[in-house]
DNA sequence: TTGCTAAACGGAGTTATCCTCCGTATATAT
DNA sequence: ATATATACGGAGGATAACTCCGTTTAGCAA
């Protein structure tokens, strides 16, 4: 019933082309801090259409969501590693560390992250997941050693570090970004008994 | 030289109802949820021409900031009296808890926010100014007596309840947000030496 | 009262951007 | 070769922020 795939053909060479520049593009233009690029724009300097933009990506959130999801698994992945590397709390705090690093360098991420880690919109869904997956390992594994309180929801760690990154507009939002995962990291420990 | 004042005359009554009505109308529209209101309905509903709305609110986050600075003020009064009726720390704690509130009775404010509590805008510079003098208020009691780590940064503080509340799709946000609010003091107490 | 004028009004029009629609072109399969 | 599913492209519709400027009116002085 799942099984809707239909490939009776092949997909079409240049339309892979034509969707690999578009990413190209705005992976470009949003990592040179123009995060608010007219999509007319992407598509200019991308030398196509801007009908056949929208065919590849329904809306400016999906291109966002396309060009970040590559890297924001990557971040997921680092977090089964750095478990391997770290006791459990410093694990947790070299990943978000790891995690404010990443959206410090890709701005765009910002707004997009209010749908990957609150929202509801299906769009998101995979980025969303698997970073909510990551986050809960690590804390789960703090729990699990006695060194959190077992009332720590992790995505709670996430909104907090996401939504310092929304004030992108101050310089001084990463600082602040890192010593907040101090504090969170020391707010979550188990009383000292 | 700052005295730039010419009252030639007292400003028109009809201004100055004109005002009013227009926040009264934007104020309710925010209020029912109507965030994305466009300006223009606002304009039509307090029976303005458009022209009107943008001469007494120059831009759309000019009107939101008019519509919230009176309550804004009175969140940032609130500080000292609960500093005088708690222990410094659990006056943060009520206080944080009343900021939370806050932003969850007005959602626009979350938007907003972004430049009241890091933004460089001046347009916002008032309110964020006040409320920046009640955390930094309340936090310096709480290092003063002891209780908070002396490099605990206010605005670190409120920057993440700001940020978190942006996740207003998320209708588990304000749990999380007074969740967190435990967690960041727990995380800015000093060692228990 | 009356006339003057700064102050305020109002809404058509400009601009900017998102997104849709659909006729045209072409890569793939037979 | 040729058929056709797939993809292209850009004109244009829709929406909403914001501007401009001719018209109206409230306050003030004589």
């Amino acid at each position: 019933m799942t099984d809707v795939k239909k490939p009776r053909r092949r997909p079409r060479s240049d339309g892979r082309r034509n969707r690999e520049h578009l990413l190209a593009v705005a992976k470009a233009a949003f990592t040179m801090g123009e995060v608010d690029i007219a999509l007319d724009e992407v598509a200019r300097r991308a030398a196509v259409g801007i009908g056949t933009l929208y065919r590849h990506f329904p809306s400016r959130d999906a291109l966002i969501e396309a060009v970040y999801r590559a890297e924001l698994d990557r971040l997921a992945e680092a977090a089964p590693v750095l478990a391997t590397q770290h006791p459990p709390v410093e694990a947790l705090r070299a990943w978000m560390r790891l995690f404010v690093d990443y959206i410090a360098a890709k701005q765009v991420i910002a707004p997009a992250l209010n749908g990957l880690v609150g929202g509801t919109e299906a769009l998101y869904a995979h980025s969303g997941d698997v970073l909510k997956a990551a986050v809960n390992s690590l804390v789960s594994a703090a729990i699990a050693a006695g060194e959190f309180r077992a009332d720590i929801e992790p995505l709670d760690l996430l909104r907090a570090l996401a939504g310092v990154s929304n004030f992108s507009a101050d310089t001084g939002w990463e600082n602040s970004a890192k010593r907040l995962v101090d504090i969170l990291i020391a707010g979550s420990r188990s009383s000292v008994s």
